[in-house]
DNA sequence: ACGTCGGAGTTGACGTGTCAATTCCCGGAG
DNA sequence: CTCCGGGAATTGACACGTCAACTCCGACGT
């Protein structure tokens, strides 16, 4: 990786701070672009698909809320109110008392099934298609470094 | 599902798909923990902090809302809550009458100095120390890349 | 059996972002 | 001068995320 550059902790140099303010400011504004496109398509925020994800991925369209906290990766109380105001819109559904999971509802399967195929068409276009084979593979080698660097202890 | 031969609009495959997710969801999570060690250090969050830096950029420490909302890239009416509150708060003062512009104060002027010299610091060790030469420099082209896709009409 | 401890889940309060009005101000037409 | 149109700026209502309580329930030791 990269090697010790003189001070130890010193100022990133202009060029570096002018690709990232490029590259924080792009990746933002693609995730904001793919957020109002889904609301526009299918009502749903990107919050919701992810939820509509995971549990279409589960098995018997059901997760209990921990697992399902640990497939989006979330807070628990930040799932809890997302799930609060799902199951209010009638996407899901949350099982007997206290603790025993949360389901997909059929509305729930048909809202995700439709949004899906317009929310994929979108990635590809203004990601997949947007960048070369080698960009591609480079964004992911790039994602996988930053992944390292955020859980490294000192992190 | 998917077909070998309609060309133009099918779905990403699913090495492209997981290309996507793990870079989506690594800027995701480099963006949030640069916000929350910004919050720890600043008290500021990263919306303050673009705040401060337009104004402190700007000549004479003051913008009218419309230049301000231009440089942060922000709609109107959020850039007029985030006044308001930072207002409160003093970092920030309201010239005159509805259209004069907003002003850094002092206290809004030395909250950003010492809260910028560990924010570049994060953004050193968690963005350009994490990745080589190489792919910091394909980092700035794949977001040059994505933002042309985003500006292009049909984007 | 009884207590109590701890983790899972929820709730409330509050800061924040978005959308749709609404207000304010200015410049031109009558 | 007065009226009107339109853009700039603000406001209000509501959706969302986070943090800090709080509730619930089951496991464990005695």
């Amino acid at each position: 990786m990269t090697q010790e550059r003189s001070g130890a902790r010193r100022s990133p140099t202009g060029d570096q701070l002018r690709t990232w303010r490029e590259f924080v400011e792009t990746t933002d504004a693609l995730r904001s672009r793919l957020s109002s496109r889904l609301q526009a398509e299918s009502s749903l925020s990107s919050s919701d698909y992810a939820v509509l994800l995971a549990l279409h991925d589960a098995d018997g369209h059901c997760l209990r809320s921990s697992a399902l906290a640990d497939a989006v990766g979330w807070e628990r109380s930040r799932l809890s109110h997302q799930v609060g105001r799902m199951e209010r819109r009638g996407l899901v559904a949350r099982q007997g008392s206290r603790s025993a999971g949360v389901a997909l509802t059929d509305d729930g399967a048909a809202t995700f099934r439709r949004a899906s195929v317009a929310h994929l068409r979108t990635v590809r276009h203004l990601f997949v298609d947007a960048l070369t084979d080698d960009q591609l593979a480079a964004a992911g080698e790039i994602a996988a470094a930053l992944r390292a660097a955020l859980d490294r202890p000192g992190g």
